[in-house]
DNA sequence: AACCCGGGGCA
DNA sequence: TGCCCAGGGTT
């Protein structure tokens, strides 16, 4: 009797959730059905294509990362063609979209790929992330979407829309509450027999309807049994446990023409903007001051005697992630044009700056100057 | 687990 | 300003 009661219970609240994933998978498919979002890689079956889609859009918005997929395609329509480019070329391409790593692992991906694995990209989630720049997302992703394995993605659009809709409590950067999303996902898809649409539809669904701020809760068909919503804690779901410290960093950028040559050099530490080029640069511990406090941290690369005037020139902040870049800029005129580079460093000429990479800061200053100076860069 | 890696868009 | 974005690598 008693454990008559016991299984009875339990079957209708198993029951009750399977119905939960059911009516949220059938309504995020059926939500779906009328959404273009005018993404071309949509429906593609290409892995290629799809792999390259998926590492331009990590942590980037579509719409920024468009642009650069259509870039990337047409230079480089297939993997092989991207294996055997130009590391600064592709970096070039890569230009202004960020984590710049990523272009690294890319190029690296494409170069194993075709050398290799014979030009042929794995089938299976497992293989898919051993690959560099490839985790659980893009796998997934591309295990989905090219492979139609049953396969979960989880992005940023998925924690958001399964942790309200379930109302997860558990921060998302935490443990438990990737393991319960976790959990949650396997079992919504689980219910459907197409997960490559699946996941186009949760992802589609929180970057369109359920969005971080101001979520669409009045026109959304699966408010009634959104369990955020039914706790008041839409806008405060998904939780996140870390607060991120951001540091700032104060740079010297010593912009030194010649001959319409500019001095410059490719960052190779281990520090932000790896593989891209810079001017001529000196880090202080201290906001910039003026230039008598810096010459003892004296980094041109060039013979003082040669240095005709040195004026500050123009200040540009940059925000990343976990740093505030301060950067001053210092023109520098030379006595006599041509001293010969050394080392790292090398003159380029200014008709010939658009064939390399350069952070944000830099093409600011660049763009200023090349205002002052009537040309365009 | 904590930290690092950009740049754009938004309120 | 602070937050978020079709995350991943390193320690």
């Amino acid at each position: 009797m008693i454990r008559a009661l016991f299984m009875s219970r339990f079957t209708i609240a198993l029951d009750k959730t399977r119905n939960a994933y059911k009516f949220f998978s059938e309504s995020l498919l059926g939500w779906d059905e009328h959404i273009d979002r005018g993404m071309p890689w949509q429906g593609e079956k290409d892995p290629y294509k799809i792999w390259l889609s998926e590492i331009l859009l990590q942590q980037t918005r579509v719409q920024q990362g468009l642009s650069y997929y259509l870039n990337f395609v047409e230079a480089y329509p297939t993997v092989q063609d991207l294996a055997k480019a130009e590391d600064d070329e592709v970096f070039r391409l890569w230009q202004g979209l960020g984590y710049y790593s990523r272009c690294r692992n890319l190029l690296h991906t494409a170069r194993f790929i075709t050398n290799e694995l014979d030009g042929v990209f794995p089938h299976s989630y497992d293989e898919l992330l051993k690959l560099k720049g490839i985790g659980t997302y893009t796998a997934a992703a591309i295990s989905s979407f090219a492979f139609g394995d049953l396969r979960p993605v989880i992005d940023g659009n998925v924690l958001r829309v399964i942790s309200r809709f379930f109302g997860i409590e558990d921060p998302i950067d935490t443990k438990s509450g990737r393991n319960a999303i976790s959990k949650l996902t396997k079992s919504c898809i689980e219910i459907t027999d197409n997960s490559a649409a699946y996941n186009q539809a949760i992802m589609n669904f929180g970057a369109i309807q359920c969005t971080p701020k101001f979520p669409k809760c009045s026109n959304c068909p699966l408010v009634n049994y959104c369990k955020a919503y039914q706790l008041n804690l839409v806008s405060q779901i998904p939780i996140k446990s870390k607060k991120i410290k951001k540091r700032e960093r104060y740079f010297v950028y010593f912009n030194i023409e010649s001959n319409e040559h500019i001095l410059i050099k490719k960052r190779t530490d281990r520090d932000i903007w790896q593989n891209l080029y810079e001017l001529p640069m000196t880090e202080l511990s201290t906001p910039f001051r003026n230039l008598e406090s810096i010459s003892e941290n004296w980094a041109i690369p060039i013979r003082k005697e040669l240095i005709e005037s040195l004026n500050i020139s123009t200040t540009f902040k940059q925000n990343l992630t976990h740093q505030k870049i301060i950067a001053t800029y210092v023109d520098i005129s030379l006595i006599e044009s041509n001293e010969l580079a050394t080392k790292p460093y090398f003159w380029v000429s200014k008709s010939e700056l658009d064939q390399y990479a350069f952070p944000k800061i830099i093409l600011d200053f660049l763009k200023v100057r090349a205002r002052q100076l009537g040309i365009s860069y």
